[in-house]
DNA sequence: ATGAATACCTGAGAGC
DNA sequence: TGCTCTCAGGTATTCA
């Protein structure tokens, strides 16, 4: 489940057999990759065949491809989002296609004049609650993204900021650091790490977190986020990439997610899970006792 | 405006 | 064996 780590360890992974490439040719597999792409499959092959990546970029979960401007206007962009299930691939152009191949882009090296086995960025998504849109001057930030806050990992997040939005909300502290317009980057997996070494119970109303409480949760999110990209960021190899967004930090290091019924790392206490939001928390019932009347 | 619920998706695994 | 059911969850949309 890709969250912030794996989108990053993607972008490192896929950068440098993107940059410098110019997009020949496009095929669309699976029209619901381009659910976000309103004008439809035509017009996003008709508007990337041609045009050379300048760069890859991220805020949160998206991914952005950074186009070239031929015309000296607006710098646009290919805006991806790997959902649920959404990977990266590149291939050789000849290579057999994946199982749930949505999207190739076929890439051209004019730097070495095609001499090179031609290679594909390719979009595979079994559960296609990602996809890939075409942003217009969507470079710098694509205008279909303005909306989603900072994430932990970008030098501009303002946590003071954070701390007087999160508190203004009346909601559950786990609603509120899921919720990608007051912090964008956290999914379920590193919701409950960071609510677990904080710790806090995911229904703690935000009206009453005490400033420590944020500042804490707050760098236990940056934490979890840094140690999960540095144990993802070393598995990718550098010819052949095949990132799947697992950065093999789900093996080793989960303390909560996941864990229900083994005991707590820090007490000993068995992990529970809860129905939520239509999915799952894990939590430890001693270091993360749930509030009474919603407030502590 | 804010908070909460729901639709979108596929495949693995459980239960019968 | 084959069927049905449950579960995984990020985001846009809809409703209160």
């Amino acid at each position: 489940m890709p969250e912030l780590p794996e989108v990053e360890v993607v972008r490192l992974g896929i950068i440098d057999h993107v940059v410098g490439r110019t997009i020949t040719r496009v095929t669309v597999h699976d029209v619901r990759s381009l659910r976000r792409h309103l004008p439809g499959p035509a017009d996003f092959i008709h508007r990337l065949e041609g045009r050379t990546v300048v760069g890859a970029a991220r805020r949160g979960k998206y991914l952005w491809l950074q186009l070239d401007d031929p015309d000296g206007g607006a710098s646009d962009a290919v805006l991806c989002h790997l959902g649920m299930s959404g990977q990266f691939l590149v291939s050789d152009a000849g290579a057999p296609a994946q199982r749930h191949l949505r999207i190739t882009l076929g890439l051209d090296d004019p730097a070495h004049g095609g001499g090179d086995t031609p290679r594909e960025l390719r979009f595979v998504d079994q559960r296609i609650f990602g996809g890939m849109a075409f942003s217009e001057d969507g470079a710098e930030l694509p205008p279909e993204i303005a909306h989603i806050a900072r994430d932990p990992l970008d030098p501009l997040f303002d946590p003071a900021e954070f701390a007087s939005r999160i508190r203004r909300r009346q909601t559950g502290v786990k609603r509120a650091i899921l919720d990608q317009t007051l912090i964008s980057g956290v999914g379920n997996i590193y919701a409950d790490e960071s609510l677990w070494r904080t710790p806090l119970h995911y229904a703690r109303n935000t009206r009453h977190l005490r400033t420590k409480e944020i500042e804490s949760l707050l760098g236990h999110i940056g934490d979890v986020m840094r140690e999960a990209l540095a144990q993802g960021g070393t598995s990718f190899d550098a010819l052949y990439v095949n990132v799947n967004g697992n950065s093999g930090y789900f093996d080793r290091s989960l303390q909560a997610y996941g864990q229900q019924g083994r005991p707590c790392g820090r007490c000993g206490t068995l992990i529970r899970r809860d129905a939520f939001m239509n999915r799952s928390s894990f939590w430890c019932p001693t270091c993360q006792p749930r509030p009474r009347n919603g407030k502590f």
